[in-house]
DNA sequence: GTGGGAAGTGGGAACGCTCCCAAAACACCA
DNA sequence: TGGTGTTTTGGGAGCGTTCCCACTTCCCAC
């Protein structure tokens, strides 16, 4: 528990060998207005020659900044590193906050146990501000963190919260898709949701159902099934969706992924795509492209959200304790050959 | 740039409140030996009451720790995203860390413009130690950072360096798949190779020239197709091997996801697998378990490599400067049914 | 020369904590 | 009751910066 001995020269030390004052050292290395030639270049000699690194912890304690943002995700690993979308929103935060010259750290918040550490360290000004994203939204951790006057920046929107958050405009997104299909002609149109407790999974059954009504289909139990988003649990719910005996000449499915996997199943099942079934996903991923027939989905973009999020985020931080609106991101439909 | 108000309560605020000195305070927040009851309950009760949080700047200032440790992913979003085998060594590395009682940060390492603010980042004393995940092997970060101090673990061999890295033993890996094709008594071995600017692409590969040597059969460049470890790439090397038109009766694949690929393509083509071509696969991902037929593969645990990596990582903060001895971990064949 | 504004400089004070040591409080025994 | 240990306590010093202010130096116009 002892202090391990200093080893890295001082701010102190390098004045000293440019023969400078403390003060004028700082300011070389901060930005440099109002420093002579001669004294800029000792220093700076000086800071090469001790190989000097200015200490963090001595200035956050100062100026009361780390210029560092948290981007916390709530997920296990597994869904992080596997999840495409989570690739795309992290690079927009990641190239938006380098921009504005701010330090990304990711922090996965694994279950329960660590989230103690979780909170202390989001608490204990290791950082400026926080990014949330969370596929749950059961979870008081922004309220917990906002209490100590860290702002927080919400990715996915959360019931009753309305500001301080982004969001892709699932409902609507899902409403132009089963539009879609039933402006094909289609009457038989079941949706693979995703898991109800993610915003995005309930969110998108809304939008099916309210397009479902708004085009006086009726809602028929046996058309929605369930997946966890993999394609995996894409190809189950086709199955089970082809099992029920119910007619279905459309699939609304809630991401690409399980789209992939219901199309498998069809094609396996030897139902046309799109003549037979139509389908439509969501998130236009990648993957969707490489499909046959190439999938038509809903297009969002992960990266503007990313950017969007840096936007709103820094803008709190300009404005410490004034909510920011929250923002929902409109979506679109690119059609291609699977509906 | 003018320092923002203070609002958080302090150390002394909290003494004050409960009518204690300083020092006392401090002793009851740092595991508190040597404090009284009476002096503990009331500290604890005025942290509650001014929802005091010790402010991590200082206390790093003066401790010269901050029982943090720093991931470094040196790949870009989609790679990172991508890769199953990064989730399973951030989840090994997350949970020893945890374990240790030290914050895991994550840092991607986008390309050269934000290199400079990585090192920054690494070298003032934000974090105690790095870890390095970098699957290329061009680049003189690690140096850079030990340069100040900071000890540093790669995951991945480098070349030439013999220290301070874990890895897993692909050559030995890779040599064992194609022993057992051999063994099988196949002939004529193909290898979809991964990345040769990768580690676990070349070595590998080096592998497969290994044990074919070793087994007397010829290497034959229209045995040699490459991929980038993406399915895709898998599905278009095989169709490669088959066009060639050279005889094929095994194939060794860089990882599962190629394997799964080739196998697709395999199938397509009217061959039957492990008959009239056996293949082997690299990583035993999950979804080697679920391919018809299930896939033979080289078990390799990233979880194991995380925990190890921090195991080393902590050894080498309590003795700074001294190196590491690197480590090779062992793999082994899981035979199922495609080999 | 001289006055006065601008430019550049040095160093004290403060940031909020831990470490440590001397002093106070308590306990126990003769 | 006094003496001797043992806990427990308070607070000074110091960690390495930035901020700020008073001071020096420089330059130019008169």
């Amino acid at each position: 528990m002892s202090r391990p001995p200093r080893t890295r020269p001082t701010l102190e030390e390098v004045a000293a060998k440019a023969g400078v004052g403390r003060g004028t050292a700082s300011r070389v290395i901060n930005g440099g207005e109002k420093v002579s030639e001669r004294a800029r270049l000792a220093v700076e000699e000086a800071i090469a020659e001790l190989g000097y690194v200015p200490n963090a912890a001595a200035r956050a304690l100062v100026t009361r900044r780390t210029d560092t943002i948290a981007l916390v995700i709530a997920e296990s690993e597994e869904r992080v590193f596997g999840e495409p979308f989570f690739a795309g929103i992290v690079r927009g935060i990641g190239s938006a906050l380098a921009a504005a010259d701010r330090q990304l750290v990711l922090l996965l918040a694994q279950a329960s146990e660590r989230r103690g550490a979780l909170d202390d360290y989001l608490t204990r000004q290791h950082v400026d501000g926080v990014l949330l994203l969370s596929l749950h939204d059961d979870d008081q951790l922004p309220e917990r963190i906002r209490a100590h006057g860290v702002p927080v920046v919400v990715g996915g929107r959360r019931e009753g919260v309305s500001s301080d958050f982004v969001d892709v405009d699932n409902l609507q997104g899902a409403r132009l898709a089963v539009q879609h299909l039933a402006g094909l002609g289609r009457r038989h149109i079941a949706t693979i949701a995703g898991p109800a407790d993610m915003v995005a999974g309930h969110s998108r059954f809304e939008g099916y159902v309210a397009a479902l009504t708004a085009a006086d289909l009726p809602i028929d139990d046996r058309l929605v099934a369930r997946g966890d988003f993999t394609q995996q649990s894409g190809a189950e719910a086709m199955r089970a969706l082809l099992a029920s005996g119910a007619e279905v000449d459309g699939v609304f499915c809630a991401n690409d992924l399980m789209a992939v996997g219901a199309l498998q199943v069809l094609r396996d099942a030897g139902r046309q795509v799109p003549d037979d079934v139509a389908i439509v996903g969501f998130d236009d991923a990648p993957i969707g492209l490489s499909t046959v027939p190439p999938l038509t989905t809903v297009h969002q973009s992960p990266e503007q959200m990313g950017r969007e999020m840096v936007a709103m985020l820094l803008e709190a931080t300009g404005a410490p304790g004034v909510p920011q609106p929250g923002l929902m991101l409109p979506t679109h439909l690119v059609v291609r050959g699977s509906a």
